[in-house]
RNA sequence: UGGGUUAUGGUGUAAUGGUAACACAACAGAUUUUGAUUCUGUCUUUCUAGGUUCGAAUCCUAGUAACCCAACCA
């Protein structure tokens, strides 16, 4: 009956855990540094740790990995919560690497009784210089045979803000000549003068992430740490700071990051886009932040199954960006309120129409009738869409054209009879004459038309912007192009409509609700809208077989 | 020229010595009052070379390629 979907590498180690009796249960986290806004990347990272919690019956913690105060702020830790909540997820304790400063203090002063730390006062230039090179060993610290109480002091002397930043640094005493970098005596606690967004000016020395990671999952009691590829060099130093520490021993797991098309996923690069004006924000709905895809339209649901369908591998990948689009248009097909919007109006004239007459028109909300329906007021003016009138129809073209016939989507099936244009040469009216017959629903006259086109009525319709998007940059994967990034950034990623037309049932659009503008796209109301100017964002195009065909002639 | 990790269609992910499969993409066609949705079909795959085996994507050997590691960042 439920069809067996296969594992990935973590679950098959959790349950393999969990039948060999090695937990009862798992708890695991989602640590994120609060130094910038989640994007899609970590959205991948929140799915796996909390799917692993719900699905073995575990708990997942949320915990703020703050340890360098330089770098972080509270706005960054209040828009990740905001973003885990609306994925849809419940954390069971939220904790911060900065609650247990006093605790890794004790860590780090067991480490210098037992021999295995040191303060350091080389400079980072020196401490650079005496770790020697990936092929050629390291060399020994002079500092590295101070005596138990010396360190002891100095430690000490360093919380207590005798020195100043830089001055002095506490060292794991390990192996100068390790392949591993990271075993090579690694730094454990650096001086910083620097206010913390949590602790104040109670510290001015603060750990380093190989310090405080590890031994903050044991704190805990995390059964899986799980993280990216690029730590893998670290795990080594992790299980050797627990063994020494002798503490709850917390196992650490590694896989590839989310990479994808057209986009860059680095909080780095994400934060030169905002400063540098590239964007509107970290909420701009042409970032891969979490927050600007929520502005943008997708649903949490989507991004879930998107990150369902990329699975969990170590192995590098670039996933292509329409598979995040078929995941938002395969929910929002389901979901999307049925409206119709004119983005390019031109004027449509029923000639032989009542002047004056207007005629409630039944419309479906949904893709079943579930969803229900509405009324949609019919006059002799419509706006329609400029690109749905060829002057000359091309191949194929089942829409306006002179001596065409279309359906008016709810309503009837017209004839075009001849159009207008302006003194620039711009088609301003097009004339159509209409048949009674073929009132929707009531259609008497057995004839079929090819093309049907969405419309609303001139009289009738509300004026909106809408804001349309593309792919922010270029090239595919930007990051491994020539030059920097952002010579790669497409300066048409946003196009502003400000004057489309949408029918008045829009009046009551609310930010939650999303909406299928018939025949192109899915939108939704943006957070700038007003209920004097409505603005409505363009989530994700429709697919869109008749530009192939187009193209193609 | 050190250490680590990874190699399966265009892109991802499965197959755990026994028929290489699923999804996306692409391409055809059917249905359609959204050129949408839905439905049907097509296309393309085990890094290379040896070996073990009745049988290898999977095991062994040797190569090759990509990525990561020398922050007082995480």
């Amino acid at each position: 009956m439920s069809e067996e979907k296969s594992l990935n590498f973590i679950e098959e180690i959790v349950e393999a855990d969990l039948a060999s009796g090695k937990y009862q249960t798992i708890l695991t986290r989602f640590p994120p540094e609060p130094n910038g806004y989640l994007h899609i990347g970590h959205a991948k990272s929140i799915c796996l740790n909390f799917g692993l919690g719900l699905k073995y019956g575990g708990k997942t913690n949320l915990r703020f990995d703050d340890t360098n105060p330089t770098k972080e702020e509270v706005e960054y830790v209040d828009s990740i919560k905001e973003d885990v909540q609306w994925l849809g997820f419940s954390w069971a304790n939220e904790l911060y690497a900065s609650d247990y400063f006093e605790q890794l203090y004790l860590f780090a002063v067991d480490l210098i009784k037992k021999e295995l730390a040191y303060v350091d006062d080389l400079s980072a230039e020196e401490i650079a210089t005496l770790k020697g090179t990936p092929t050629v060993s390291g060399m020994d610290s002079p500092h590295r045979t101070r005596t138990v109480e010396e360190n002891l002091q100095l430690f000490a002397d360093m919380r207590a803000g005798k020195y100043t930043d830089g001055e002095k640094v506490l060292r794991a005493k390990i192996d100068m000549s390790a392949s591993n970098m990271h075993m090579r005596d690694p730094l454990l606690y650096r001086i910083k003068h620097a206010h913390h967004h949590r602790t104040g000016d109670a510290w001015c020395i603060y750990p380093m992430y190989d310090f405080a990671h590890g031994q903050s999952d044991s704190i805990e009691n995390i059964t899986h740490s799980i993280c990216t590829l690029e730590f893998i060099p670290h795990r080594e130093l992790y299980d050797w700071l627990i063994e020494k520490l002798d503490i709850f021993p917390s196992k650490q797991y590694e896989f590839a990051r989310l990479n994808m098309t057209y986009t860059v996923m680095s909080k780095r690069k994400l934060l030169q886009l905002v400063t540098e004006g590239h964007v509107q924000g970290w909420d701009d709905p042409r970032m891969p932040t979490i927050s600007g895809m929520r502005r943008r339209g997708f649903t949490a649901e989507s991004i879930r199954s998107f990150c369902d369908k990329i699975g969990v591998a170590k192995r590098e990948n670039m996933i292509d960006f329409s598979l995040l689009e078929f995941c938002l248009r395969e929910d929002l097909n389901k979901s999307a309120l049925r409206v119709m919007g004119v983005l390019d109006p031109v004027k449509l004239i029923i000639t032989n129409y009542p002047e004056g007459q207007t005629e409630e028109l039944v419309s479906e909300n949904g893709p079943d009738e579930a969803y229900g329906t509405r009324i949609v007021p019919f006059s002799n003016t419509l706006w329609v869409e400029r690109d749905d009138f060829m002057e000359v129809a091309a191949k194929k073209w089942f829409r306006l054209a002179p001596g065409a016939t279309v359906r008016l989507k709810s309503a009837y099936i017209v004839r075009c009879d001849g159009f207008t244009k302006d003194a620039d040469g711009i088609v301003n009216e097009i004339h159509c004459s209409y048949l009674p017959e073929t009132k929707s629903g009531h259609d008497t006259s057995g004839m079929s038309v090819k093309g049907t086109i969405h419309w609303v009525s001139v009289e009738h319709a509300l004026p909106a912007e809408v804001r349309l998007y593309e792919r922010l940059f270029k090239a595919e994967n930007p990051s491994t192009e020539e030059g920097d990034f952002k010579e790669y950034i497409n300066e048409d990623s946003l196009t502003i409509i400000p004057n489309a037309r949408v029918e008045r049932s829009l009046a009551r659009a609310t930010i939650e609700s999303r909406y299928q503008f018939l025949r192109k796209g899915y939108f939704c109301l943006d957070k700038e809208s007003t209920p004097e100017k409505m603005v409505f964002n363009r989530t994700v195009t429709l697919k869109d077989a008749w530009s192939k065909t187009a193209n193609k002639a």
